[in-house]
DNA sequence: ATGGTAGATACTCTA
């Protein structure tokens, strides 16, 4: 009798978190872990290299991961209960000094690509060139070696609210970084390659947001924006139970400026 | 319009 090597009726939860600093929220990853009990966390901004990336703690909580940091700024990393394959960092053109904000990897039949894009600082900074040009190389990652028969999960801190319900007050952030016309217009460019947004799929045109500024009491308030996205193919829409924002971790103290997004599939 | 906070680094940058 052979033995089934994947899942098979059974719920697997992805999770996508920017932790800001892995190192200083490891207390909060793990406490995390430990409740939400996801099968794989996606984390952005580690802000560590690869040497200084906390392995064994997660391997202690029952967590293989595959990481892709540097010095001080971005970094990556995919944390799965399960076996993680075919794993890639970063695009093709990229070099050693490129921004390290892309990881993809294979875990039980699901591609998953874990993205930090870039913040874009403001409309006319070099910056926000560089932004529009990583999402247009993004959606040529997709179109380079990806098929829409295939169950492809693209999530992480996309740094764009797509549309007005997905920020506090639309009117006084239109034409502002996160939330203008050219950098929507470019991830619904990347969208078009055939996802579905699956907090959307669940949740209807409901307010509700993954990120605050520390600053101006902006969690307590509720000035926030839905900047963390986990998209879809259509096979794995088709299995998508549930997508919901987990807000208690950026009540707590310590907390990071962003709170996880989890979505649930039946396989 | 300004400045408010946080993290990493090193006397400032990024978000």
């Amino acid at each position: 009798m052979a033995i089934p090597l994947l899942c098979s009726n059974c719920l697997v939860k992805i999770a996508t978190w920017n932790v800001n600093s892995i190192n200083v929220r490891i207390p909060q990853l793990i406490a995390w872990l430990r409740d939400a009990d996801p099968d794989v966390l996606c984390v952005q901004e580690t802000k560590c290299t690869d040497d200084n990336f906390p392995e064994v703690v997660l391997e202690e909580a029952g967590y293989k991961a595959a990481f892709h940091g540097e010095k001080s700024y971005n970094g990556v990393a995919i944390i799965s209960k399960d076996e993680i394959k075919d794993v890639r960092l970063g695009f093709d053109h990229d070099n050693e000094d490129s921004q390290k904000r892309l990881i993809a990897a294979t875990v039980n039949g699901v591609r998953i690509v874990n993205t930090y894009f870039p913040n874009g600082q403001a409309l006319d900074s070099d910056k926000f060139v560089f932004k529009l040009d990583w999402i247009q190389h993004l959606r040529g990652l997709f179109d380079e070696y990806y098929s829409t028969d295939e169950k492809v999960l693209l999530c992480g801190d996309f740094n764009v609210a797509p549309d007005p319900a997905d920020v506090w007050n639309p009117g006084a952030w239109e034409g502002h970084i996160h939330f203008s016309l050219p950098e929507r217009a470019a991830i619904t460019y990347v969208k078009q390659w055939g996802f579905v947004d699956a907090f959307r799929k669940k949740n209807g045109d409901v307010k509700a947001f993954s990120w605050w500024d520390y600053r101006a009491g902006a969690f307590q308030k509720n000035h926030g924006l839905r900047i963390d996205h986990i998209w879809v193919s259509e096979p794995l829409a088709a299995t998508l139970k549930d997508c919901w924002i987990d807000t208690a971790p950026r009540d707590q103290e310590k907390a990071s400026d962003h709170t996880p997004v989890i979505a649930e599939f039946d396989v």
